[in-house]
DNA sequence: TTGACAACTTACTAACTAGTAAGTAAAATC
DNA sequence: GATTTTACTTACTAGTTAGTAAGTTGTCAA
């Protein structure tokens, strides 16, 4: 019997990865099995189905930002300097390494996605967008940021455009992906 | 025997709504035969391979954009109406119909999904992000649109915001993606 | 040392997947 | 009127899918 270290962990990793890489139809239990040299009954022994694997993904995501966020290094930060850390999230982990994030992943195929998985993903894209429409409404306060409208469309353009870029990024390569991110900041710093 | 009427016209159309609806590893060719009151190699007969209907599927949406691009209808629109035009697509064509663009629920899976699809794909967009780069140069020259940088690069990110948009529509519903596309404007317009 | 429990394996199922080969019926072509 | 072609059906395959039930093994606590 192979014993996998900090199985449900792994587990998520493994499956976290997938996600991002494949999408939820993408990938099976098989993928993660065999990746892991166990049988996919071992899978199915820590997440019983493949709902609850794609929920503990979400969730566990949801816990880690709410970490970041409220983690003094991260609070005591500038707006632009959160506004960086933030694109900095797309770009180094995701845009480099040919990943989209978990939220546009599983949007794209919303439609064919466990209704419990489509909850928790709508859970994080607004916990997403909360934080960002704050970050834009402190920094324009402060003057470091300049746009019209409200913060809250200011947010849902610029996090848009982090979505749709990452998957742009697939396609066109990942310097595309670094042009969006200019060219937001562009439209935003004073 | 069932007779399908335009068999390949109807066939396209189903497999373009359901691409846009559920990704390519979300449907099958029994979704398509059982819609149609047909059984499943009928539709093999019409389109051997899933690759090959997703590839007639992206072409045939290739050939229908350059006619539209090429309307002398279209051709003597000033920049903002192409934009409104080109706007209205995702807006009455896709949010509201809770469907995404072909381009984002593709790359969303691009490493799941055949080859030729992939290239037929990245055309797609690279002909898209073409066509709204030179609008968008147009419209600069003639004073009616304002942004800072170049053309290229606000092309990428109006597309990637209107891509992740639609995604974000069917999270959060039809609103946010209006949101999305007022901000475009509120960040482009003179 | 025993027993309980956690973490697996073995062995399986039922449903679904894309895809194929051979047959049929109606329509078009000669 | 005969023949070919088109558009299907029937009947099937081999592979994959998520999921389950029952058995095994190693670890740890009493």
């Amino acid at each position: 019997m192979v014993k996998i270290e900090n199985s449900k962990r792994t587990i998520l990793n493994l499956a976290e990865a997938l996600l991002q890489d494949k999408g939820f139809n993408g990938f099976s239990y098989a993928h993660i099995s065999s990746e892991l040299g166990v049988k996919n009954a071992a899978i199915h022994y820590h997440y019983p189905t493949k709902e609850s694997l794609g929920c503990a993904v979400v969730k566990r995501y949801r816990d880690r930002f709410q970490l970041w966020v409220n983690n003094s290094r991260v609070k005591d930060l500038s707006p632009q300097e959160k506004l960086d850390w933030f694109f900095s999230i797309y770009t180094d982990m995701r845009a480099d390494k040919g990943k989209v994030c978990l939220v546009g992943s599983m949007e794209a195929e919303f439609n064919s996605i466990p209704q419990d998985l489509q909850v928790e993903i709508t859970a994080l894209h607004k916990e997403l967008l909360a934080w960002l429409q704050t970050i834009l409404a402190e920094g324009r306060d402060a003057g470091v940021f300049k746009f019209n409208g409200e913060p809250a469309n200011k947010a849902v353009l610029i996090h848009s455009s982090l979505q749709g870029g990452l998957q742009m990024a697939r396609a066109l390569g990942t310097k595309r992906f670094h042009d969006v991110v200019e060219q937001i900041k562009l439209d935003l710093l004073v």
